[in-house]
DNA sequence: ATTTTGGTTGAGACTCAATATCAATAAACA
DNA sequence: TGTTTATTGATATTGAGTCTCAACCAAAAT
C-alpha cells in the first residue's frame, strides 16, 4: 500500500523521465521521515544506519532532484552547509536562526509576504523566490 | 593627506591592535574603489593588476577583519562565493538577483526592516543581522 | 639610528562540501 | 530472457576558504 506521500514521489520520477530504483527510494524515506533541518552528510548517515547502502554521491543526486521539483527545500544557512527539509505540505516559512542556542525557528508572515512581493514589482521584476533569515538573540528580560 | 576613508580604516587597525601594512593598506584601497558585488578572488586578482603584490591569505585574512568591522558587508549569495562590497556610508539595503541576467539591484524598505524586527520580537527574539534575497525575473509587459 | 620583539606575510598544504568520472550494475522494455 | 541505457558507487577532482610556519618587517626599545 503506497501512500500518498510516495505517490507524489512516484509521480515526480515519472515526469522527470527517472527510473525508479531502491537508492532513490531509500533517500526519499529518510528525507521523508523528519521534518529537522540536515545537511546531506547527516541525511546519508542516517540512510546507512537504517541499513540501507546508497552512496554519498546517490544522496547529493538525489536531493537535486527533490529540491528542483519542490518536494525538498534547500536553506542556506550561511555555514558553508546546505540543510533540508521536506516540503510535504509545501506551508512556506522562512527561519529565525539564534546566534547563541543555534536553534532554528520556523515563521511565516503574509504580510511580509507580500511586501516583497510588491518591491520586486516596484522594481520591474516578478519575485520567483526568495532567501530571508534573522538572526537573533534571546531577549534580555 | 589622508582621506577620511582611511582615517576610519586606520583607526579600526588601531582599534584591533593591529599593524599598518602596505598590503592591509592595498586591500582597503581595492575594496574602497568599488561598490560592485565581489567575491574574494576577483578582489585579489584587482590588487594584483594594480601592481600591488599581496597574497590571496592575505586578502582573506584582510577582507575578515573589514567584515567584522563593519567597513566591508558580506553578502551570501548562496552560490557558494561570498561576495562583498564597502560600507562607506553604511545605508543599509539587501539585495534583488535576476535570475535571468544575474544583474544585482540594491533595495531597502523601511516598512520591511521594522517588520523583521516584530517577529523577532513575537518569537521572544532580538534582531542581531539578517539575510534577504529576492531572486526575480524581469516582469513581462 | 640600530637592535630587538613579536605581529604579519606568502607559498603551498590542507579542509570540507559538493561535483565529475567512468566502469560495473540494474531498471525498463521488446 | 536478452538488450538497451540510465543509474550507481568508489574515487578523483574541484573550489572556496583556512592553516602552517619560516622569513619578513613594523613598531617599540635602547
Amino acid at each position: 500500500m503506497t501512500d500518498k506521500q510516495n505517490q507524489i514521489f512516484l509521480e515526480m520520477l515519472r515526469k522527470e523521465g527517472l527510473r525508479f530504483t531502491q537508492q532513490r527510494q531509500a533517500v526519499w524515506n529518510e528525507i521523508k521521515k523528519s521534518h529537522e533541518h540536515r545537511d546531506a552528510e547527516e541525511i546519508y548517515i542516517s540512510i546507512r544506519n537504517s541499513g540501507s547502502k546508497v552512496s554519498r554521491a546517490t544522496v547529493y543526486r538525489t536531493i537535486e532532484v527533490l529540491v528542483n521539483n519542490r518536494l525538498l527545500r534547500k536553506m542556506d544557512m550561511g555555514d558553508g552547509r546546505n540543510r533540508f527539509e521536506p516540503r510535504l505540505d509545501d506551508k512556506h516559512h522562512d527561519h529565525i536562526i539564534c546566534l547563541e542556542t543555534g536553534d532554528i525557528i520556523e515563521f511565516y508572515s503574509d504580510e511580509l509576504e507580500k511586501l516583497q512581493e510588491t518591491i520586486a514589482k516596484d522594481h520591474g521584476y516578478e519575485l520567483v523566490r526568495h532567501v530571508h533569515q534573522l538572526f537573533v538573540k534571546p531577549l534580555k528580560k
